[in-house]
DNA sequence: CACTTTAGGTAAAACGTTTTAACGATCACA
DNA sequence: TGTGATCGTTAAAACGTTTTACCTAAAGTG
């Protein structure tokens, strides 16, 4: 394992009998360069394995081929799915992604800018820090590199924002239900100091008015966000026997909750396992960060905000920005979910 | 936004009256430099906001300061947990991960190499492909880099292989539910073409043997890795009445599967719920890849592989290579799993 | 034929940093 | 006072590309 001496752009011309600047432009392909002297330097190339340094050709040129990203939580599902859709993008347009550590601290994620900024990134995705920064946009702004913020939490309407469209997701899920009969539909779960909850809760009571549906704040349940207080939080809501016929669940948890609460509640016929569900008389729906196999698993139509549909969005948007395109022809970025239909 | 000019440390040096040599031994720490010196150099870098360019330093210096990753499906929550892992070590070295993208095509893998030899790439971390590809190991020994592979599956023993530990885990886990009184342990699930459930497997028949219990080939049930197919398939061995007491699952789509199998075949009181297996004669365990809603839920009894503990041994085997450490002295690395457990 | 144009190619100056060898000054020592 | 050390600093040569301006020979133009 001898460390062999770097080939250099210097080696190919030698090999090849040219002068550097022609190597050079044969790689690039800008130059005027003769088809015979084009051919005999890629063999050059090839015969030697040479391998161009970038960091060389940025230090000169410009652009690194890098878009960094930084992820508050990469091991979180959902922004697992918003990196996998973001990569697949920024690499269709040639283009690395530079992946600097995130953290609950601002304090972390100003240092990460900063690394980024070091490493020479053409381009800036910050995800899952919905507090926006104005010292970062400032930041980056100085250094001339756009900058873009991509979460599943809405964001206010400005153009450097990718966010789902929760509005529209909520009434999609509401007019299926709708649409399927119901007159009378519950609301289960999530936390009322969310704003992500406060949109798609939104969107429920403004389908069901459109539709001159009944919405009474006895429809509402708030609740944690775990099996067991879901589970209660149902059999109570239920306890009131006030005709609802369906429920809209703010997560997947708060779904399987939901569903182990039907079958307490007696809506099931006491069989047990999937089959009584269908014989209960309340459907249940529920909205999800991602595909999760308890919800395949159980009689729950469900509705997803696709995470890599907002990777990619937000790759193109900063690609987008970073090519110069003019600001005020960008509109903020809303991402449309998908419903998933159960029984 | 008016693009200001980059400021170099050539502009540092200006403003601090001292020469660029300096500058650069200031901010690397490294030659011998008067306290007053090194002040005044830092007051000017704060003063005018600037920011080293790595690309240059790495041209120079040797070093990039980043790590290249491939991933196969970053989306998968395993990886994205193996991702998190290796980011915050790597982060506490002081390096940044480069993203390559990856894919079901080993050609887009070999491309993902080669674009990372080009950024400069200090080591190479590859992770989801189980098939181990000598060519890319001998790429990147040309390049004089290390290159690791990291992967949920296990792999044979080589020095640049960070896996589970699957027999280990297998132990464990059938370990706990012999603790329990279980003397008829069945298992469920998983493919017979797998690697690791070979392993699993071997684990579980070698710990049932060590104890003294019995192994018989109808305690082993093969299905399809979806709810549907392990109900069927519980229901149809529990029909057998072959004293079973408790149940492995290979993995949390069969744990699911197998809740609903046991509901539907009476061994739970019928109510229906959570409350119901309480009273099952059945205890189920499970693998999971990853922690899982549906798993915390029911009341199952699993092992997660800790995904990003794979991660951050990825992350130091790459760099102790790296840092020329002897190969030989690298025992291959197993990493050891955790037990939750229920009831 | 004298001239412009064009095609194909090259020399050389950047890009921003690190590092080595050298330098003058100060200091210790006999 | 001469002789090395030691200390703090610096000039200058890399590192591997890209790009601009320039060159030469051949081809077109009147």
């Amino acid at each position: 394992m001898t460390l062999l001496k770097r080939i250099t752009i210097t080696d190919v011309a030698e090999a090849a009998g040219v002068s550097v600047s022609t190597v050079s432009l044969v790689l690039s392909g800008k130059g005027r360069i003769s088809a015979a002297t084009g051919d005999r330097v890629n063999a050059a190339i090839e015969r030697l394995g040479f391998v161009r340094n970038r960091q060389a050709a940025a230090l000169r040129g410009g652009q690194s081929g890098t878009i960094g990203l930084i992820v508050r939580d990469p091991g979180a599902p959902f922004y697992a799915g918003l990196l996998a859709g973001l990569i697949e993008e920024l690499e269709r347009q040639g283009r690395m992604v530079l992946l600097a550590p995130g953290g609950r601290d601002g304090r972390i994620l100003e240092q990460g800018v900063e690394s980024l900024l070091e490493q020479g990134a053409d381009g800036i995705v910050i995800a899952g820090y919905p507090g926006l920064n104005g010292t970062l946009r400032e930041r980056a702004s100085r250094a001339g590199i756009p900058l873009v913020y991509a979460d599943r939490a809405s964001h206010p309407d400005t153009p450097d924002m990718v966010s789902p469209d929760n509005m529209q997701a909520s009434r999609i899920l509401t007019e299926h239900l709708i649409a399927r009969g119901h007159q009378r539909i519950a609301w289960l779960g999530g936390r009322s100091d969310s704003l992500t909850r406060a949109e798609l809760l939104g969107g429920f009571c403004a389908t069901l008015l459109r539709y001159g549906l009944p919405f009474h704040s006895d429809q509402v349940m708030e609740c944690e966000s775990g099996p067991q207080p879901a589970a209660d939080a149902l059999v109570a809501l239920l306890r009131r026997n006030n005709g609802i016929t369906a429920v809209v669940c703010h997560d997947s948890r708060v779904a399987i909750g939901a569903w182990f609460g039907l079958q307490r509640s007696g809506k099931s016929s006491g069989e047990g396992g999937l089959e009584s569900y269908y014989e209960s008389r309340i459907e249940l729906a529920a909205f999800a960060d991602v595909p999760e196999a308890s919800l395949e698993a159980l009689p729950v139509t469900w509705l997803t905000t696709p995470a890599c549909e907002i990777g990619r969005s937000a790759a193109l948007r900063v690609l987008q920005m970073g090519s110069g395109e003019r600001q005020q022809a960008l509109a903020p970025f809303g991402v449309s979910a998908r419903l998933i239909a159960r029984q």
